[in-house]
RNA sequence: CGGGGCGUAGCGCAGUUGGUAGCGCACCUGCUUUGGGAGCAGGGGGUCGUGAGUUCGAGUCUCGCCGCCCCGACCA
């Protein structure tokens, strides 16, 4: 390890940056080791992508390791990232009918294990508060793995009749899952989300809930995340710990495996029989209530910085990216322009302000191409160079982050012509990571079609399937690592044979790799 | 939780048969620069992940623990 193959790796990037196109001779440059990180540069995603990951999580400065195993810190500009997603998220919980509130963070022993599939399925990841102070505690609290088992408790309380009905809420809150393997906002041990539940009189009502609030996660992830998703049904094997069904989102990363990017459960009434949740219904009869759950988390983030950034580091959506269009001064100190150069970013300043996220880089001695490179890194949707060239004829060049394209735009408007360039952004971005699910889908009959579409690299692959435990076991011994991520609401089988038994289906799986 | 790898300055690394720690980048100051990660000069920063052991002496050898990464198992 010489700075030789140092230095190629530096040409090598140089090239293959989307936005640094250099010249032919130094794309002859040989490549010949596997790259790795330095002070000034991330791991090249095509040499290792979990690496590259890590990298511009950490870069970017989204996150960061804390002393302790598994636990996050999300940075200012991480959170800014987090903050908007909820609160788009937040207005549409509001918008269909919710309200928030808040539940402990604590949860006795006895709460949890009240109905018998969701204990068992949670007890492996409870972490456990056994003292106070120097006090042993009588009944050891759950730190809350999620609320189901507390809100129910309370809720018995509280609902007596259909009138009281449906209750719909939401909470924001950290929970806590002692996971085996953790990785920087995909699986934390604490991590942020919402959990919604919901209380309601007819099976109709709670199933149609279930239906609205995935199609709010789909709207999140589609329209302000861009990252396509599919809708369907989870397996019996995949479903929440008590649930009656599990619907999910699954998006696709760049390397091609899929992530469940929120998840929304229907519970029926196990949930309320085991609380002893009663309500008087329209004829006074004694009913249980049906109850739904869903919940988003900060695993979308890492999903956000998978599905869309590059080489060169993040690209953020314009609808989230906390810092929409960055501004670069070009200002040169001997010569006569540098006043039209700070007069530019302060009229910039003036007409975004209020409408357009919008930040000049004043920094000093800091030469424009380390500035370019530190927001490429952070994936500001748009980049604005206000340099004396440009400006002699009233012109600003500008550079999308997401496809590298680059105009000179006349100053005069310009601001009021952001919000359409960002939407056009927002709108490419979507457009790349769907072309990308479309080109890497492919539709297979059987497990030999299987095998083959995951042997170039994963892939979205669906087919009709049965919807038995059995096929689905032999699915996951069929590929290594692949397994059926859900049953797609957008298509069904009609008929056609299972791709394991071959027995008529009428579900068509989505299999894939997951993280 | 099993197998493997790695922990030395913010990042990437070097550190000889054990002899009290160095390089590049980053950081600070000054000057010169500024259209793709600047140059020169000066400077600061390390109880070598952690605890114990061996030794006259441990970054280096031994053991435990902690953390990170990879492959499994587990998991919403």
């Amino acid at each position: 390890m010489g700075s030789r193959n140092h230095r190629h790796r530096i040409a090598l990037r140089k090239t293959d940056s989307v936005l640094g196109r250099t010249s032919v001779r130094e794309s002859l440059v040989p490549y010949t080791q596997v790259s790795m990180a330095d002070s000034k540069h991330t791991t090249l995603q095509s040499e290792d992508f979990d690496r590259w990951y890590v990298d511009v999580v950490r870069r970017a400065e989204l996150a960061d390791y804390t002393p302790i195993k598994g636990c996050m810190v999300i940075r200012p500009y991480g959170f800014a990232l987090w903050e908007r997603t909820r609160d788009a998220l937040d207005a549409m919980i509001k918008r269909t009918g919710h309200e928030n509130m808040y539940f402990p963070l604590l949860i006795p022993e006895s709460y949890l294990a009240k109905e018998a599939e969701h204990v068992k399925g949670f007890a492996p990841e409870v972490a456990w508060v056994t003292q106070g102070g120097s006090k042993q505690l009588e009944e050891r609290l759950a730190i809350r793995p999620t609320s189901e088992t507390i809100i129910c408790s309370l809720y018995a309380d509280w609902i007596h009749s259909w009138r009281d009905l449906p209750v719909l809420i939401n909470q924001w809150a950290n929970v806590c899952r002692w996971e085996k393997r953790t990785r920087l906002f995909l699986r934390t041990t604490e991590f942020l989300w919402q959990e919604g539940h919901t209380f309601h009189e007819t099976e109709v009502e709670a199933a149609a809930e279930v239906d609205t609030m995935l199609d709010c996660y789909r709207e999140m992830a589609e329209e302000w995340l861009a990252m396509p998703v599919i809708s369907g049904r989870k397996t019996e094997s995949e479903k929440f710990a008590g649930a009656g069904y599990t619907l999910s989102i699954e998006a696709m990363m760049s390397d091609g495996w899929a992530l469940q990017s929120g998840t929304s459960h229907y519970f029926g009434r196990g949930f309320s029989k085991a609380y002893g949740i009663t309500f008087a219904d329209r004829d006074n009869n004694l009913q249980h209530p049906f109850q739904t759950s869903w919940g988003l988390s900060t695993r979308i983030i890492g999903g956000l910085i998978m599905a869309h950034g590059d080489d060169a580091g993040l690209v953020l959506p314009p609808r989230v990216a906390p810092i929409q269009v960055v501004v670069v001064p070009i200002a040169r100190s001997h010569e006569a322009e540098g006043g039209i150069v700070e007069a530019a970013c302060q009229r910039l300043e003036r007409e975004t302000s209020g409408s357009v996220r919008l930040r000049v880089d004043r920094r000093e001695g800091i030469r424009p191409g380390e500035k370019f490179a530190h927001w490429e890194l952070r994936g500001v949707p748009l980049r604005i160079t206000a340099g004396p060239r440009d400006l002699a004829d009233g012109n600003v060049t500008l550079v999308r982050r997401v496809d590298g394209e680059q105009s000179v735009e006349p100053l005069e408007g310009l601001a009021a012509r952001l919000p359409d360039l960002l939407a056009a952004a927002q709108r490419v971005t979507f457009d790349r990571a769907k072309q990308r699910l479309d080109d890497r889908s492919v539709d297979v009959k059987d497990l030999d079609e299987l095998k083959q579409a995951f042997e170039a690299r994963p892939a979205f692959a669906s087919a009709p399937f049965c919807n038995t435990t059995e096929c689905e076991d032999q699915i996951k011994a069929a590929v290594h690592a692949v397994g059926i991520r859900n049953l797609r609401f957008d298509r069904s089988a009609s008929g056609a044979p299972c791709l394991v038994c071959a027995k008529p289906s009428q579900h068509v799986a989505l299999i894939a790799r997951a993280y």
